[in-house]
RNA sequence: GGGCUCGUGGCGCAGUUUGGUUUAGCGCGCCUGCCUGUCACGCAGGAGGUCGCGGGUUCAAGUCCCGUCGGGCCCGCCA
């Protein structure tokens, strides 16, 4: 036999169960940890798919026993051996659920030790003890330090069964282990920098260092596989719809218009420069001008802006785009994929059609358009009943335009002096110059500005609020924009702070009837909400020419607990509205002819009606993975400064390479 | 572009407020030895530190000041 076909595993080490006893099986993975009990060694041998423990016993094997000395955590190893029993757990004797509470605080009772000395002799406890919880409630490891032997303890209907054996619970291997007769040491290692396990305290940059260890650990691998299940789904999916996955450039023209380009300079011309897309837009827009009907493309997409804990330098949407149809045939199309990604990769059930909420109501209630509907404390207008109350912060604000909203929060009563000026700095972050808050307690309002009210005001807050006695309101006077913000952003913050989250929730939501455009104050001219070649809808079209800002668009947005996961519109297909709207915006036409020449001109020849999406691949896998950070889920994620901590691009390149290029770089920065 | 925050053995932290009894401490990890049933093994012993970097104040700086680099969170920005 070669070396390598000698090295083939039979399983890999998540494999192995009961009924495989008896039999021979050979591994290969990472040793997770190794404990050296002098006459017999034992491993656990990890690799993506889970922990099997070997033995190295020198009555089975003595040069295996003898290698084994060396093994640390970390090394690679190969292992062949029987695939054995583990004892089963003896079952030592029944106790009382009373005694539950000994474990949870980790103090045996002397009632509880009696009951193992009663059993026998030999189990009489030490005084040193040590309690894991493995379960809260169901689960724990009862360790005796002194006589060093373990316990394991599980609660059931009968009440607690304590048994002690070998077989561990924990692992899904842990009925079995494998008496090993051959080892090779394929590599060693370096002694890790963290262990390589999950649930560790350590540092991201330390991490995403040796990213290499990271992903090693179960978490890691499970995210790995989650996404790569994630892209499987989706284009199942989509090829049974009937969609052609088309690859488009990375290397594009720059547009102006929309985020910061990430530019790549051009050898042939020099000064001249091509763009990575910020997405496939127009490319996918082409495509249904040519015929293709139905498109897709897991692209890879850049935007060089600041990053969020939700946003990266380069990040991957499911771009899609479809002919001859409408809002409502996306958004089914769309509904069937969250669906089949979401119950696929993410063992998650998913409830079709989702919900549609209209931009302004979203606006209204949550104060943005990203609403998380998990948990309630919605924002209220009070603008009407305080326009002529005493508080002056209200009545001046009101009197100048602006407005006057509310949220309560349950059980905030219990807010100190402290709790409520740091969320003052928390609003204040958000331009809210203020933050006024009355407490409902059962003898009635409570506050220092409560005397600015008359009863009915704070009773129309209450009711409107659906503040209980207990609860405390919060308000904000300001401009709707920063109301917006303000009351929106706090309502997040409570919501997690105060637990108000159904973590096991998935409210897939739809975000329509957006306006097609905004007005700019200080440049006094309108812009696209979206982009511009988002459609109208055919209701609104006419005001095109009356009242452009009443114009709505048929674009519409995915929101799944607090993030946008999907964003796409009917596009423009005519070239006449197009030409409306570029009139609307002040685009010149030689604007137009230099920016998008060749996509008018292709618009004139036969472009079908079509519409699309794009949902966010990270952030879908974020949401199945409950992290709040999008490096969490991508395997190389760059760092806030845009920095790959493990590679460390971008790099500095030789004067070769620039001149190449025709480039000189400014030394000062 | 701006605000906040962190940086102390391999990792996680304490010490910095008010400069000096601290020889810079603790837990984990690591190394050596012992141990045949552990799975967070145990026991005994041991090694390991330019306190991010540079400058300054001072008799004296991990501690105070200035600058700088790096990480994180947020605002702006992200059609």
């Amino acid at each position: 036999m070669s070396q390598e076909s000698s090295l083939k595993r039979t399983h890999y080490c998540g494999d192995l169960r009961l009924t495989d006893a008896g039999t021979t099986a050979q591994l290969n993975g990472w040793v997770k940890r190794r404990r050296d009990h002098g006459g017999v060694i034992f491993a656990d041998l990890r690799d993506r798919t889970g922990i099997t423990q070997v033995v190295f016993d020198p009555q089975i094997d003595e040069k295996a026993h003898a290698i084994a000395d060396a093994v640390r955590s970390e090394f690679v190893l190969n292992v062949s051996g029987t695939v054995r029993e583990r004892e089963p757990g003896e079952l030592l004797l029944h106790a009382d659920a009373a005694y539950q509470k000994d474990l949870a605080e980790g103090m045996l009772s002397p009632a509880f030790r009696s009951l193992f000395s009663d059993t026998d002799t030999k189990y009489t406890l030490s005084e040193e003890i040590e309690v894991a919880t493995r379960v809260e409630g169901e689960r724990w490891l009862l360790t005796d330090v002194e006589n060093n032997r373990t316990y394991h303890i599980e609660n059931e209907e009968a009440g607690l069964i304590i048994y002690q054996g070998t077989v561990n619970p924990e692992l899904d291997t842990g009925e079995i282990e494998i008496a090993v007769d051959s080892l090779h040491i394929l590599n060693t290692a370096k002694t890790p920098p963290f262990p390589v396990e999950d649930n560790i305290d350590v540092a991201e940059d330390i991490r995403m260092r040796y990213r290499f260890i990271d992903l090693r650990r179960p978490e890691m691998q499970k995210t790995l596989a989650m996404r790569h299940k994630a892209a499987l789904a989706a284009r199942n999916y989509m090829n049974e719809e009937g969609f052609l996955e088309i690859e488009t450039p990375i290397l594009m023209n720059s547009t102006p218009e929309g985020a910061r380009d990430v530019l790549v300079p051009s050898r042939h011309y020099p000064g001249r420069f091509y763009a990575l897309p910020q997405s496939p837009q127009q490319f996918k827009q082409i495509l249904m001008m040519s015929g293709v009907d139905r498109y897709f493309q897991i692209a890879r997409c850049f935007r060089d802006e600041d990053t969020r804990s939700d946003r990266q330098l380069e990040f991957t949407q499911l771009d899609i785009e479809m002919s001859f149809a409408d809002t409502d045939d996306v958004l089914a199309v769309t509904e069937g994929l969250m669906k089949r990604i979401f119950e696929e990769a993410g063992d998650i059930p998913v409830q079709t059609p989702f919900l549609r909420l209209p931009y302004h109501e979203s606006m209204a209630r949550f104060g943005n358009d990203k609403p998380d509907t998990r948990f309630g404390m919605e924002l209220t207008d009070l603008s009407d009943v305080m326009a002529d109350c005493d508080f002056q912060v209200f009545a001046r604000t009101l009197a100048s335009g602006g407005q006057v909203k509310a949220i309560a929060v349950p059980g905030g009563e219990d807010f100190s002096r402290k709790d409520i000026d740091d969320l003052t700095a928390f609003v204040a972050t958000y331009r809210a110059k203020g933050l006024a808050w009355v407490k409902v307690t059962a003898e009635g309002f409570s506050s220092g500005i409560v005397k600015f009210f008359t009863t009915e005001q704070l009773e129309t807050a209450q009711a409107r609020t659906g503040a209980q006695p207990g609860d405390i309101m919060f308000f904000v006077a300001d401009k709707p924009k920063v109301v917006a913000d303000a009351l929106g952003y706090l309502r997040l913050h409570l919501g997690k702070k105060r637990n108000l989250i159904d973590e096991t929730q998935y409210n897939f939501l739809w975000i329509v009837d957006y306006p097609l455009f905004e007005w700019n104050e200080e440049e006094n001219r309108y812009e696209p909400f979206h982009h511009l070649f988002t459609g109208a809808t055919e209701a609104t079209l006419p005001l095109l020419d009356t009242d452009a800002g009443k114009v709505q668009s048929q674009h519409y947005d995915l929101v799944c607990n607090g993030y946008e996961i999907c964003s796409g519109s009917v596009r423009i297909h005519q070239w006449d509205i197009q030409q409306k709207v570029f009139d609307i915006l002040n685009i010149t036409p030689e604007e137009v002819e230099s920016r998008f020449g060749y996509f008018i001109d292709a618009l004139a020849y036969g472009t079908p009606p079509h519409a699309g999406i794009a949902p966010g691949l990270d952030r879908m896998v974020m949401l199945m993975r409950n992290e709040e950070n999008i490096r969490e889920v991508i395997a190389f994620p760059k760092s806030q400064q845009g920095l790959c901590p493990l590679t460390h691009a971008p790099s500095v390149v030789s004067e070769d390479q620039l001149e190449e290029l025709s480039i000189r770089v400014d030394a000062d920065n």
